[in-house]
DNA sequence: CTCCGATTGGACTATCCAGTCCAGTCCTAC
DNA sequence: GTAGGACTGGACTGGATAGTCCAATCGGAG
């Protein structure tokens, strides 16, 4: 009805476009983690960026788009912050050193920012499904890692067989949240060494009866 | 300089006027709680409780004061929904039965609200300092009453003597946050259950050695 | 070179929202 | 009963914000 399909290019097909919006949405990721969403405006964008109001209608279909976009490279950017220790978790004594990256980079900005993904749970489970959605996924990704970690720790018998990895990296990400979103709030990292010391513990309490060293051998502070 | 000093009543003095600020109270917390600050707008709670603006403005010092006084509401009625069992705490069986009161509120509304405090932590510990002062002595309430009951297992025998309750307290209210969080990004009472196990599992690593029993004596899910 | 679509700039609109204002009504102390 | 202050109603304002529109420019394929 209106001519023969052509090969359609997308927005931000060419390298420039593509600069662009991948500018557009590391500014608005910085954005989103330090105010919010809502506190987000799309003006407040395009001023960090120097771009203006049509280009971000070009390559997002409006704030909601820019949002789950911001998700995705939110769940990216987490991840890759915590390598590569994440990856490497083998060990209660790689746990540790996990544990330790976390809280460093907590401490790196005196905890003034939650988590990029967790803090995003009240403004998006509410009303934004998609948004709801894309969080879901980010953080199955990131319980999928500790996961693997925890099923090589079984593996090299640091676990018992009879510990259930999945539901035990669910608790892990459980006590990250708790202690980030306390951290955040008291503006001190103490909930979130405690809050995962603490789940910590609850693994060693998994741990082979021979091998179960007393609880607290990563010192309370 | 202007008069002298009369008794000076305050808004809401009268009985009438004390029912109404506490109905816009009420209202707003609830407004609050299902959609946090920035999308409750002061019409929201006009149009809840059919009061007019210039109330709003009568009982409530504007917006910032009226969310305020919504947390400080939300500090009495999280503690007041889980009594008696939070109170009641005084052995490992008391922290299950509060650990199902808490799972229990969560599966009546499906899981559609977070924590009525924790949800605030992302709004307001940004850039209202009071606000985020409000969420902290919430919070310092909470453990405090989770740190009572933990004093009285330790003073039972049910953990050690060189347990510490406050923080030990401090990683069970992480444990309810991220699970909170969790189960309200998934809609899932799952994330709390875990939670609040792996947090009573790591209580139990502080369990005296000889009544130490095996983790799990709680039933994970 | 020349064309065409991708990309860009920025003005414009419609809506929403916190906060203001003032006139009218109700309650209570005297 | 009555005067004065507490309480109430609702219109109004100024500013911010998401989203629209169209003309101008750029850049690569033929």
């Amino acid at each position: 009805m209106d001519g023969p399909e052509r090969p359609r290019r997308l927005a931000g097909s060419t390298t420039r476009g593509r600069t662009t919006r991948d500018r557009v949405l590391t500014a608005a990721a910085g954005l989103v983690h330090a105010r919010g969403v809502e506190r987000t405006t799309l003006d407040d964008v395009r001023a960090a960026t120097g771009v203006s109001k049509s280009q971000l209608y070009h390559y997002f279909d409006g704030k909601a788009d820019l949002v789950h976009a911001v998700v995705a490279r939110h769940a990216e950017t987490v991840l890759a912050a915590q390598q590569p220790e994440l990856d490497a978790i083998d060990s209660f004594a790689g746990l540790a050193r996990w544990r330790d990256k976390l809280v460093g980079l907590q401490e790196q900005h005196g905890c003034a920012l939650g988590c990029p993904l967790g803090s995003l749970v009240a403004d998006l489970a509410g009303d934004d499904e998609l948004g709801r959605l894309a969080l879901v996924s980010a953080f199955a990704a990131w319980q999928g890692r500790l996961r693997h970690g925890l099923e090589v720790m079984r593996d090299h018998g640091e676990l018992a067989e009879s510990a259930d990895p999945e539901a035990l990296a669910l608790g892990l990400l459980t006590a990250i949240q708790g202690g980030l979103l306390l951290a955040h709030a008291t503006r001190s990292v103490r909930p979130l060494r405690v809050a995962l010391d603490m789940a910590i513990d609850g693994l060693r309490a998994r741990a082979p009866a021979l091998t179960a060293a007393g609880p607290g051998a990563a010192g309370r502070c």
